[in-house]
DNA sequence: TGCGGAGCACACAAAAATGTAAGCGCAAAA
DNA sequence: TTTTGCGCTTACATTTTTGTGTGCTCCGCA
């Protein structure tokens, strides 16, 4: 997050492996410690920023603007402000983000298996001891 | 990569995280610079380390090998070593990883799809102006 | 004897991501 | 009048990831 220093081989890297990989620009755009938490979050609902935060642990202030700012700039939520006092302001998922919802429900439960056969091994692998 | 120090919050938060989410682990394991694109390289083929330094551009020896000791702990990747002269190090995927196959294709497509919406709104906004 | 390739390991440096603490602007509530 | 809540922003510190360069070891080959 931050800024990138345009220059950087890194920087230059992943732009250009964007250009040809869909994969690699999707994964430019989910990456991020709370991103794709965010987007479970905010599945099928509408919620405010007080609200999402709530949801997500020990997730401070900060992160949580910074991580919305780029998803919306991705294209990945929607953000509207409420002219009241206090501001409310309140965020829900693009289209194109809900097209991404069952991706990450595989995903989800890809990992949850794939995490049950590791954990099967491990004990294999101490049974053999 | 590189060491973790246990005790930050980050560790932990993502520790906690991983308990009950199946994504945050899956995210875990496939975050990385060059993780996906090593899977996507491998599906369907086994390639050796340089092979494979060949089709990533711009990938150092280190992070590769790094990259690859970490996918091979999370049980993605299959190293074989051949005891030849010069040694012969051969990668395939796991099963699991195998499995994972159709998700990152399914990403791979939203990516692109994705992209060109982005792209036809900037055009779109340009010409408001 | 020196060279060369393969697949790393190690020490170090740079960059990027994440976290912490403080504060701001406004109006209503206390 | 002071306090409170919301949704940030700013400055700064720390952690994590990525990159760079060097060298090693094994053996065959010239």
């Amino acid at each position: 997050m931050g800024k990138r220093k345009p220059t950087s081989t890194n920087t230059i890297n992943r732009e250009t492996l964007i250009d040809f990989c869909g994969m690699v620009y999707a994964a430019d755009i989910l990456g991020g410690r709370w991103k794709l938490l965010i987007l479970y979050k905010l599945d099928g609902r509408t919620l405010r920023f007080s609200e999402l935060k709530k949801r997500l642990p020990n997730v401070s202030d900060r992160m949580l603007t910074l991580h919305l700012q780029e998803l919306e700039k991705s294209g990945l939520v929607i953000r509207t402000i409420h002219a009241e006092v206090p501001v409310r302001v309140e965020y829900h998922l693009s289209e194109s983000a809900q097209q991404l919802a069952p991706i990450w429900k595989q995903l989800e439960r890809w990992g949850l298996a794939h995490r049950d056969i590791m954990e099967k091994e491990a004990k294999f692998s101490v049974a053999l001891h």
